[in-house]
DNA sequence: CGGCGCAACCGACGCTTTGCCGGATGCCCG
DNA sequence: CGGGCATCCGGCAAAGCGTCGGTTGCGCCG
């Protein structure tokens, strides 16, 4: 694939933050018609550049409780049940990882009454040897994470 | 809003992955007629649980290693820990966790050769009785991190 | 210099998808 | 039993989309 121009960057800037807009509203703030537009984010998508749209799954209120679910599977393929756990909106972020755990899930909840509840859910999700809780006391730094 | 059922999982599970699919086949997808799934989505987004819809970029951060570094200390209150850890730039994120474990330290490097550098630093720095590294392999599941 | 090819743009056409409505169905509670 | 409420479905008009032919701008080479 060859270089990104302006407009390209425009459009991943654009819709990075905002994938569902229409192409016509796109078109018009980076300046181009909407075949235009289409052609350049079909050529963005097939070239790999856009990798797919996710949906941004947000939380209730406020006062919430993180943690780190540290997952030993009974066999390392997980299949299924990173399906199960993207159905959670609790569900921030997993991780596959290597050494003796399987998988690094951070969640976050309203409530210990409801992190009990997720982790039990995610317990019994079937192919869950081990399951160990690390409530979050304090967040020490924070930076951006990758 | 009122709590989430299997179907509004259902949504959630396949809008995290594919946010631009027709309403049609994610009707089909979850078993329930376009208009209902709509108004599911619709309300799924009012309500905040959808907080928007974000492209994929690809290639943003090639060749970097993330890692969890698992730290058990000897005497709880980590003081001056902290600080040691603030003065690594590869240190993204320290978490102070309850159970066994005391704190969770989110690391990222150019090189698995430079991971094993910072992990021996944190290993010696004093106060650490156990460290155990999780290295990422994929990034399964990624949500905005709070 | 002039003509050719390529790449990117535009506007238009027809199909698909969406938002919205009325009406049907199931459930709760007085 | 009979409203009230939530949720479902199907259908319609409007808006969205992919795709096409035609045009323009630019570099290349005879």
């Amino acid at each position: 694939m060859k270089e990104l121009d302006a407009k390209d960057r425009d459009i991943l800037a654009i819709l990075s933050k905002e994938a569902r807009i229409p192409l016509k509203t796109l078109a018009g703030r980076i300046g181009l018609s909407r075949s235009a537009t289409s052609e350049r984010v079909a050529s963005l998508e097939k070239s790999g550049v856009i990798r797919g749209y996710r949906a941004d799954i947000g939380q209730m209120d406020a006062g919430l409780v993180c943690a780190f679910l540290l997952v030993t599977l009974i066999r390392t393929p997980s299949i299924g049940i990173l399906d199960q756990l993207a159905r959670y909106p609790e569900v921030r972020r997993v991780s596959s990882v290597s050494g003796q755990l399987d998988l690094i899930v951070e969640v976050e909840v309203p409530s210990i009454d409801r992190l009990n509840t997720v982790r039990d859910l995610i317990a019994t999700l079937g192919g869950v040897e081990d399951l160990t809780t690390a409530i979050v006391l304090r967040r020490d730094i924070e930076r951006a994470v990758g």
